[in-house]
DNA sequence: CGGCTGACTCTGG
DNA sequence: TCCAGAGCCAGCC
């Protein structure tokens, strides 16, 4: 890690609690130094194999945004799942019911 | 230093 | 609800 960008997006996402998702424009806000795509792009960096809850990550639709290889969506979706938080048929979630505060 | 790329967001039709 | 376009910036050739 050498870019503190990163590091502190990173860092953000961590925090995020059990049962609950963030979206990229969010964090871009609580870190106050990057912007939502910056978000996403250090999140694409994040490794499945990292500590890193990046399935807690979701695009400002309530969504989960496909990554550039290939699966990934689904594992997002079945590890969301399993903290509690429901999808629709559109495969969205309720932001207004799942977004997290930041606390 | 310059160009290309990308887990985004927002507005409008 | 779906699709397209514009704005945005760090990282990697």
């Amino acid at each position: 890690m050498k870019s503190p960008i990163y590091q502190q997006i990173h860092q953000i996402i961590r925090l995020i609690p059990c049962g609950k998702v963030a979206t990229y424009g969010q964090i871009a806000e609580i870190t106050g130094s990057c912007t939502a795509r910056m978000v996403g792009y250090a999140a694409a960096a994040i490794p499945i194999d990292s500590d890193i809850p990046w399935h807690r990550v979701i695009n400002f639709q309530g969504a989960i945004s496909a990554r550039s290889g290939g699966s990934g969506e689904t594992l997002q979706r079945e590890l969301l799942e399993a903290e509690g938080v429901r999808f629709d048929q559109k495969g969205r979630t309720d932001l207004e019911h799942y977004r997290w505060r930041g606390e």
